[in-house]
Parts: structure tokens; sequence; C-alpha cells
DNA sequence: AATTTTAACGCAACCGATTCCGTTAGAAAT
DNA sequence: ATTTCTAACGGAATCGGTTGCGTTAAAATT
């Protein structure tokens, strides 16, 4: 348990104030090259450390960057978390993380921790339940900038990073249509999630604007989009008087269970049934067929994020920001939709 | 911008001293029970908030646990993380993430960072490259609590939280000899990374205890485990004049691709090739056919992890501690085995 | 030569909670 | 009635940087 060195120790060993110190080993422009280096020498030297507790106290902020997620073990948001860090410890940023398990109360209760922090910024994706957004007001009165990401709210003027969850959903109907299939169904996920709603919406336009009449049978409700519901989901539809040609899922878990739970029925897939998924987890590249998807690009919605909040620290301005970020999703064509 | 409140409005409003505010805020035993109730009622309707960071710098520590780790957007390691966050959010801990992409010099410059963040504990899951551990002194020296998960350096005295990779090695291997295989070929990781040598330990002592003959050519060295080190692998055992009719693979990714690669080439498994790979990542039930597998309880590790931060902070001893938690592992036998 | 400017640095008050020492009033003990 | 004890609380220093406001001496300007 040595002492630690602070910069008083390293004012009385150079014969310097603190403040001078302090200023020289942040660069400020009122101390001479000379004293600046002289300064981070010694400190070197002697194994000073700043203590960034002190300086968070006295700025009231503490350089980390805050993340709200559903769950860590998922590869999107893992992704997501890894761009995130990655271009947060580039600028001296830490990164803490909260997972609220897609609980809106634990949500609720996560921000409050985040917030008693003293985060310098939020990065959020909305947990499935949450409605209500009033936990994110606190942190918006104080400054502290907020990033929506992927899961994120209606009209609320923070920064956002999407994807255009609209034209992603009505390219991957089209592409099944393009591929000639007349019965198209769809696994839709919460529909008070925008990324959901505006994939089935963006499902239904397609339909429509290519004279294919919409059965609601074809439309399945989902409540998280999981495996098991997936091998409900598709029992049920392969036992209607007419089944579907092909199957848009809003995410690709539930797209493999209607590949392994088709095959297990003996439907064949494409010719039978195509199917394309959403998210391009590494499971639908495994699965056979392989499992046509919607790229989505986690790791860059990460670093993005995390750019709106180093530039809004940086930049330390006041004005309320709102600014929409909307990335390029593009199709991976794979087996499980290749036919003709 | 609304001002913070303090302990010390919260004293004035109360004719209180700040002594005593933070005294009932804490529960101190020589505040009277009517006196904490006043103060923590007045707290909650001036909407206080704990200044996290002042107390840590009068405390010297955060309450926040650090974690250094290859890369989070590996199963594993995300699985890990969550448990260790679940646990520690209980506690009031924070938690931060550091990814060092498995290099030795990002894993010394993150501790570095971490160290200046004053963490009050540190958990660790090797680079594949790091050799050296004299990065993590300083935590010793300080009296942080290091917890080593999964890869751990070798005689260091710490907490460390590890599966018998020697006993699951031992297992798989046994596992193919008893489902009739007499060739058995390895996917060996990094030897100087413990779990690794310590599977190919496992499983030179199977094959010796069942009196089959190692052969050097069916040990097979990776770097990193990848899926396109396992493809090469994969074909260059395949031909082999007498090619393996097993392989216990020391990841699921290599594992998956020798999967999908000798499928291509027509060989069938497992009746000419019985394949066992390790984690129990999510590919590997997606495979087909499905990949027997070593549970590796990611979550549990985690949270053993965080627990032991937890209780060392909490006991406040400043004695070296030692400790080895060792978890069971099991064999998931699929249909990459299941043959006879 | 007198005055203004500027570069380089020091002083001291903060930031908010914690904690070592008290202090005080009332209860308990003698 | 006097002393001892204890419960309940207050004073003030402390943690380590940061920063607004000086100050000083040298350089630049007039």
């Amino acid at each position: 348990m040595k002492k630690e060195i602070t910069i008083y120790d390293l004012a009385k060993e150079l014969n310097y104030s603190p403040s001078t110190i302090s200023r020289a080993l942040n660069n400020h422009k009122s101390i001479s090259p000379k004293t600046i280096k002289k300064v981070k020498e010694q400190a070197e030297k002697m194994g000073y450390r700043p203590n960034t507790l002190a300086a968070g106290l006295r700025n009231n902020k503490s350089n980390t960057i805050g993340i709200s997620i559903s769950r860590i073990n998922r590869h999107f948001l893992s992704s997501m978390i890894s761009g995130i860090e990655e271009t947060a410890r580039k600028s001296g940023f830490n990164v803490i993380i909260s997972q609220s398990d897609d609980k809106y109360e634990n949500e609720v209760r996560n921000l409050k921790a985040l917030y008693d922090s003293r985060i310098s910024g939020l990065i959020v994706s909305l947990s499935m339940e949450t409605v209500n957004t009033d936990h994110f007001k606190p942190f918006i009165n104080q400054g502290i900038p907020v990033v929506f990401v992927d899961r994120v709210p209606q009209g609320f003027n923070t920064y956002k990073v999407v994807i255009d969850n609209y034209s992603a959903g009505y390219n991957a109907t089209k592409h099944l249509i393009d591929k000639g299939c007349k019965r198209i169904a769809h696994f839709a996920g919460a529909q008070h999630r925008n990324v959901y709603q505006e994939r089935k919406k963006g499902y239904l336009d397609a339909l429509r604007e290519h004279n294919i009449p919409v059965d609601e049978q074809l439309i399945i409700h989902f409540k998280t989009l999981s495996f098991e519901e997936g091998e409900k989901a598709t029992n049920k539809l392969l036992k209607l008087p007419i089944p579907p040609d092909g199957i848009f899922s809003a995410n690709d878990t539930a797209g493999v269970s209607a590949i392994l739970c088709a095959k297990k029925k003996g439907v064949k897939i494409p010719e039978e049934l195509a199917i394309i998924g959403f998210n391009d987890d590494p499971i639908s590249s495994i699965v056979e067929p392989a499992l046509s998807t919607m790229s989505h690009p986690a790791m860059k919605m990460g670093k993005i994020a995390a750019k709106r909040i180093l530039n809004h620290s940086y930049k330390n301005h006041d004005e309320e920001v709102s600014e929409i970020t909307v990335l390029r999703t593009e199709i991976i064509q794979r087996a499980s939709s290749d036919k003709k």
C-alpha cells in the first residue's frame, strides 16, 4: 500500500505551485513548453497517476459513458458495445454498462444509478417493455447528451443512431416477392418498438405495391422473437389450409427457428418456403440452408453513438441537439431465399 | 441545468450538521432512528442524489469493478460480463469494461486506465498474447482484488475462477474414444494459455490411457481458433493418407468450421468423422449435424468472480488472498458425435 | 524613459462526502 | 448529590485536482 503521488508532491519536488502542475499536465497554454516538459518528466519519474475522481468531483463529470441495453450477451448488442468501447477508450473515456433484461423497471433503476455516477453521456437501446420515457429527462435537464441507438423512442429531441427499418423491411419483403413468393408471412416484433413497427410497415407496403393481398393470418406478432416463439409460429403457419411460401422474420433467431422447424416437417427451403431474417447474426450463416438476412451495422452504430457523446462533451455546448443518423442496411442473400 | 442538492442543503433545511446527514444516509449506528428517517425523507423530497465521485475521492475507491477481456462480442465473454454486471449492480457497483482485442499492449494500456480510475476490483480474462503479468502488480500492491477468470496466469497469488480444463479435455476425448474413434485429432489453442494447454494434456492422457498412439500429425496448433484456421486445419487433416475419425476442437468456432468443411468434402459426420467442440456456443446447436461440445458456465463464472470482489471490498481485509474456484463442465452430446 | 502588454506562474477557494475528535445533555451508577 | 457513562450530534480537516483572479518580471510600444 505505497502512498500515491499527487500534484502536490510534484509541486514540492519542482518548486512550483500545484496550479502550475495541474495546468502543465493539461497542456494549458499559459504554461511554458519547458515547464510542461519538466513537469511531465517528473510525473513519469515519480509514477504519478491522475486522480480522475478528484477531477471528476471538481468538474462534476466523470469522462464516462453509460450504456443501457437489454442484455449484453446478444450478438448485436455486444458488437455495438464493442464499437462504443473502442472509440471511447481512444479518447480516454470509460464505459460502464447496465442491463435491463428488457424490463422497464430495471431500465429505470439502472438509469438512476448511471445518473448518480455522473456519467458524461448516455447511450441507450430501449428495453422491449419501455413506453414511458420520463426517466431520461433528468439527463436532458442536466445537459447530459443522450444517444438512442436502434430501439429509439418517438419524439424525443436527442441524438439517434438508427437504420432505415422501413426500407429494410420493404426490401426484405420485395426480395421474397422478386423470388416469386406469393404468400409471404411476417414474424413481427412488439409494435410499440419503432424497429419492429417500421419493419412491418415496410412489409405491408411492399405487399401492397406489388398487388399482393395482405392476409392477417400470415402476420404473427411475437413478444420477444425468441427461438421458441419462432417454432410455434412456424408450426401454426404450416398448418394453415394454404401455408405461406415465404417468411420475413424481424430477427434471425426466429428466422433460424423457422428454417429448422420447417425442415423437420419436410418442407423444402427455399423451394416451398423462402425465408429471410434480420440482423446478420452468426447463427444465420451457420444454419442450413443459410439464412438470408438484412445486415445490421452494430459496431458502426456503436462507434457513431460514442462519437456523438465525445463530440458533445468536447464542444461543451448547451443548446439541445437533435441529430439523427440513419445507416444503410443491405440484403445478404443466402440459400434460404435463393430459388428460381 | 438546475442545481444539485447536497448534504449541506439537507443540513441547512433540517438544522443538522452535514456530518449527521452523511451518517444518517449511511445508517450510522450513532444516529437515532428518528433522525435517520427524517433525513431520508427530506432527501427523497428534495431529490437528493449522492455524489459518488465525492465519496470516491474521500475513500479513494469508486465502487466500480473493472473488466479486461479480449472482445465483448464473443458469446462466452459477453455471457460472463452479463453475470458480472448482474451481481455487481445488485450491490450498487458499476462495471466498466475494456477490450484488449487479444493484444498484450492493449491489455497493459487498458489496465493502466482502469487503475487510474480507482476501480475497487478487477476481473480479467487474459489476452491471447499475454505472457508477462507485471501489469497486474500495481493492483496487488494497492490491495485491489484481482480475479482471473478462465484464461488465468500461472502462479499468481490471487482469486481465480476456472473450469477443470484438463478433465474437460480428457472427457471430451474419452467421449470420442467411447464412440469408437481410433484416430482422434485435436485442434489445440495457444499453448501458453492455460486453458488450451490443459485441454491438450487431457486429450493426450485420454489417448494414452486407452492405448491409442499419439500422432503428432493429428495435433494442429492454432493461433486464434478462428473459423478460417479451422477450415485450413480440416482440409489438411482430410488430405492425410489415413485421415482421422474424430476431432476434439478446443473451441466451437473451429469445431463448427470442421463440420461444414468435412461435409462439403462428402465426409459423413459422425460416422466417418466424429467431432466435439468446447464452449457450447449458440452456433454449435444450430449447425447440422449439431456439434457436441463441453458446457462452459460463463455466466456463473462471472457471478462468482463479481462476488469475490464484492466480498473482498466488504470485508476490507488486507492480507493477500488466494482462492481458486473450479467449476464443473459437462459433455453436451449432440449429433456430431452420436454414432454406434 | 515611461507606459502598456504579455508570458508565466501563484493563491486560495472550491467540488461534496467522510471521519477523527470532540461536545452536550440526559441517564445511570455510586 | 456527585461522578460516570452513553446516546446523539457538531466542527473542521481531508481527499486531489481545477480555476478565477491576481501578481511579477520581462518584452513591447509609444
